[in-house]
DNA sequence: GTCTATACGAAGATAGAC
DNA sequence: GTCTATCTTCGTATAGAC
């Protein structure tokens, strides 16, 4: 790397990233990210315009990986004749997890800040997020419709918004498990919650789905 | 009714539900609040000490007829012999979407309000809304792991994690349906949401807890 | 007992000088 | 890019009128 320094934008984001998903968007002070950050009170608006758009920046960011992986997925599943319903649920829930899985600690602030904005019922927030996954979604859904033929457009959407609210709770309790819980973030075997999770939804839509 | 007008902290607690249900507890401000409900902005702290205590204080109003039918139903199932997984999900989810059903518009507001509150990752805000259901939620837990024998306590908790997560999702879309899925808020037919998700949630159950 | 008017210190976002 | 100034709004506290 040519910068091994980080730039005042980047430790921003980085503590947005935290602080947000902490203690959410409307709960966490500009001041607070900014003293965490080593920067002045006027760097956020200098950077960003206003603390929406540094929450827009670091939405961005963070969903870029996850975003490109469920691609890339996708892709590689549709290369290989048509996927079945649980090969699709896969693709969607482990690069959601994986953020935790391969990049510790780190990958599960990325993970709870992602869970919490997806989870926000904030109109605001929810239009922010539906922008950065629209694209992809729209993908899903398609190929979901056609892995369950018989399932009306009602009922996939049905199971795909369950299926999104179901990630978004458990990554939002990536570094807060709830105590008893099999797999929330279990820090000594964290691929247990995507099996889980994978698992509970596969049943769900292959037999859970009223017409 | 001996008093047909509404007292102020009458008027508080219904507009504190309308209000942290529309916009979040750290979203909304007092001035907010006890202009909307035409009362003096020391109102809130003169019933109710804090901006705190009139959340708990909502909460408690709001959930309290979800309990008490709830505890109803238990008791009912329990009496008859031992419940079927599906039976006590019905017992959990149908109580949370009658306010709904039942009350309209009006009953839209209470749920939203407490989908919101439940689905709130914030740690102050779940531990109040934990204090409000726990009682219950140790009954649930325990007829649950009965009516799965198969399942161990850590896949019983996950999925009674699940089955409450999601219907926090729906109750805090009651206002806000997403275009397109099936039966959320469905003005036409409140019903059929909670049929969907019981159907969804007795699949994943019955057939998605790894051991 | 209820409610009102007013004030306080802390924190909010932003604009403009440097 | 940074810093200071500024103006708004926040939650809370209090003193006193009805």
């Amino acid at each position: 790397m040519e910068t091994p320094v980080e730039t005042t934008r980047e430790r921003l984001l980085n503590v947005a990233e935290q602080r947000f998903g902490e203690g959410g968007y409307e709960g966490t002070s500009l001041r607070a990210i900014t003293v965490a950050a080593a920067a002045n009170i006027a760097a956020v608006n200098y950077h960003f315009g206003s603390k929406e758009a540094l929450l827009r920046a670091a939405v961005a960011r963070a969903m870029a990986p996850v975003n490109t992986e469920r691609r890339r997925r996708l892709d590689q599943l549709e290369a290989g004749g048509p996927p079945t319903p649980e090969e699709l649920i896969r693709a969607f829930i482990e690069p959601g997890l994986e953020l935790v899985l391969r990049r510790g600690e780190r990958g599960a602030v990325v993970a709870r800040f992602i869970g919490r904005i997806a989870f926000d019922p904030s109109k605001r927030i929810r239009e922010l997020y539906a922008t950065e996954s629209d694209p992809i979604e729209r993908r899903y859904l398609a190929a979901l419709q056609r892995a369950l033929p018989q399932a009306s457009p009602e009922a996939v959407a049905f199971g795909y918004v369950n299926m999104l609210g179901l990630l978004a709770l458990h990554q939002s309790q990536a570094l807060s498990p709830t105590p008893g819980a099999a797999g929330v973030g279990d820090p000594e075997d964290p691929g247990k919650l995507a099996e889980n999770l994978v698992a509970f939804l596969v049943a769900a839509f292959d037999r859970g789905l009223r017409p």
